[in-house]
RNA sequence: GUGGCUAUAGCUCAGCGGAUUAGAGCGCUUGUCUACGGAACAAGAGGUCGCAGGUUCGAAUCCUGCUAGCCACGCCA
């Protein structure tokens, strides 16, 4: 199906198109593109263009005359009933009453797949998302990612595309070193052993955990054993638990990618070949240009270490690629990495990052560029920082030092559903303040009961219609009245939404479209009764009918935010 | 210092070029209902959209400058 702004937009091209052939307006070349948007309000019919009101100056018109000609070129449509020429030079157009009403039925034949599209159909895309390094238990930050990413990766379902969800990480390096250092550390210390706690180790009551596990499992056998073996045992253990936590709100995942596999397979040295192949890499002890101080830095006896020119790209500095010790920086495996994705054929992938990371984001863009690959299909979705609220204080969370909350800990507060809500409905480059106080102590009074609550109602009507034994077959939804009528429109602005969500890589209008729908719902449900003796039979078969509609968008709304769609609270 | 993000109602945030009254949730005030789950509905108070210029038929929305807050500027990932 296409978007009903798309069609209206197609249709006032070509009745531009006309009216220009027949003389009716001057030859002007036609805007890219036709603003076509929803009405302000409902008096002004369902859908309004401006174009007009743009198009004045080019035709010598006014505003009103160019407008009154475009409406008298346009063809008939089926979707569009009236079309209506207001002042400034609006036109507006108001849907057809038979073709909204089919609409109804077209969504309870689609059911859970409503509002699904063909604008991926064909196509492999990625979401990565998450991708934290397995040094503790996720916090609430991590989850902003994953939650903004698993959503994107339902909307691109919802639009057709074959989508994986795909975790990254490293289990290599100082970090993890210092993981399993400090783990050993609180085993030997958990066996009253000697134990050397790493200085800047791991505070995180976490480990002493794992310690007790390994000690209930291995006794003290494990005394002697290397940092290494720790370190494989802390890995596997937080692992399981960031899997599970993430499980919780529902964030899923179908490949989890060691960066180490791109050492094994060579493809970080290729990558490397690659880019020295194409002249974008130079030896040196410092960066080509770097200021007299920089040069005085280095030591006498410094190593050359290996530069990616990425200046030549536009960037502000070059980067190191491998370091003097003949160890590669985060770069080349990251560059490695994306070039990977593209091999496996994705052919849109999304990279949700907190917006600490944007220059890696630009630094692997450029590096697919250096080595010859198109870096258009990788989207980057920066998201800002989570900031946790409680008792009126900011706090700086930190898992070397131990200080976060952890996800498990906020789900077993509010629940998955608030989670998932908080962090969805807000536009992700705006800071999140998540008020730990408000969550817990208003988890009653959030926005996600009352969207949830439309969905119960509907559910609700289905129970007791049942029991009066009345059901929606043959309904004639001509009976339905103007209300209905615009909760109608306010449902088949979903695609819309969805649409927008993936054009703009804003997951949030989804959370507030929900919101807005159940506004609209929640009045309506009072007014527009369906058991009632008041209710004619045929009247209450066409509102149960709608009501089944509702229900279908209610679920498919929640299930694509990742929540949950309850028939009863 | 350079770059990015942010600044809109008491609080948390949408809106990011269009229709003489700028929206939502929460909070606040006042009402409604012996009808499908009241976690409801209705009415109301509350904002010179950070400040100053500019562009446009039209600016909360675009441009410039300024102010304030957060973040990034590593041979860490």
């Amino acid at each position: 199906m296409e978007l009903l702004p798309t069609q209206l937009a197609a249709r006032i091209r070509t009745a531009i198109e006309a009216a220009q052939a027949a003389g009716a307006l001057p030859d002007f070349a036609l805007p890219e593109s036709i603003p076509v948007q929803r009405s302000a309000k409902p008096e002004l019919g369902d859908y309004a263009s401006p174009v007009a009101l743009q198009l004045a100056k080019l035709a010598r018109r006014k505003p009103l005359e160019v407008a009154e000609v475009i409406a008298a070129h346009l063809a008939p449509g089926e979707a569009v009933g009236a079309v209506e020429v207001a002042p400034p030079g609006f036109l507006n157009f108001r849907l057809a009453d038979d073709w909204l009403l089919a609409q109804v039925d077209a969504i309870i034949a689609a059911d859970d797949e409503v509002f699904t599209l063909a604008i991926g159909r064909g196509q492999r895309a990625q979401v990565e998302c998450v991708s934290a390094n397995p040094t503790g238990p996720i916090t609430v930050g991590r989850t902003r990612g994953g939650v903004i990413g698993s959503t994107m990766a339902n909307i691109l379902r919802a639009l057709g595309y074959d989508v994986e969800m795909e975790y990254y990480f490293n289990n290599a390096g100082r970090q993890m070193q210092l993981l399993g250092q400090s783990l050993q550390a609180r085993y030997r210390q958990a066996l009253g052993l000697p134990a050397d706690f790493p200085p800047d180790g791991y505070q995180g009551d976490y480990l002493a955990t794992i310690a007790q596990e390994l000690i209930a499992q291995h006794g003290d056998t494990l005394r002697d054993e290397p940092w290494q073996r720790f370190k494989d045992e802390a890995e596997a253990a937080i692992f399981k638990w960031i899997e599970r936590s993430l499980a919780r709100v529902n964030i899923r995942f179908d490949v989890f990618f060691n960066e180490n596999s791109l050492y094994e397979d060579g493809s970080v040295w290729k990558v490397l070949d690659l880019l020295e192949a194409r002249g974008y890499v130079y030896r040196a002890v410092t960066r080509e240009g770097a200021s007299e101080e920089e040069r005085a830095k280095v030591p006498p006896d410094a190593q050359d270490a290996i530069w990616f020119r990425s200046t030549r790209l536009g960037d502000e500095e070059d980067r190191v690629l491998v370091k003097s010790t003949g160890e590669p920086t985060y770069v080349l495996p990251d560059i490695a990495y994306h070039i990977n994705k593209l091999e496996r054929g994705f052919t849109y992938l999304i990279n949700v990052l907190g917006a600490d990371h944007i220059v890696e984001a630009q630094t692997v863009a450029r590096g697919l560029l250096a080595a010859g690959y198109d870096p258009g299909p990788v989207h980057v979705l920066l998201h800002q920082f989570v900031t946790l609220v409680e008792g009126g204080e900011t706090r700086r969370m930190s898992t070397r030092r131990g200080e976060y909350v952890t996800l498990d800990e906020l789900v077993d507060d509010v629940g998955p559903d608030v989670v998932r809500y908080f962090i969805l409905a807000r536009s992700p480059n705006s800071h999140l303040e998540f008020d730990l106080d408000l969550a817990r102590k208003h988890a009653n009074e959030n926005p996600v009961f009352y969207i949830q609550n439309a969905h119960v109602r509907c559910a609700g009507i289905f129970r007791q219609a049942a029991e009066a034994g009345l059901t929606d077959e043959d309904a004639d939804l001509s009976l339905l009245g103007e209300r209905e009528r615009q909760f109608i429109t306010k449902l088949l602005e979903m695609p819309e939404v969805l649409v927008e969500a993936y054009e703009e890589l804003a997951p949030h209008k989804l959370a507030f479209y929900a919101l807005d729908l159940a506004r609209q719902f929640h009045p309506m449900y009072e007014e527009v009764r369906v058991l009632h003796s008041e209710v004619p039979l045929d009247l209450a078969k066409a509102r149960l009918r709608l009501y089944r509609a509702a229900r279908i968008v209610f679920r498919r709304a929640l299930t694509l935010m990742g929540m949950s769609a309850p028939d009863v609270m």
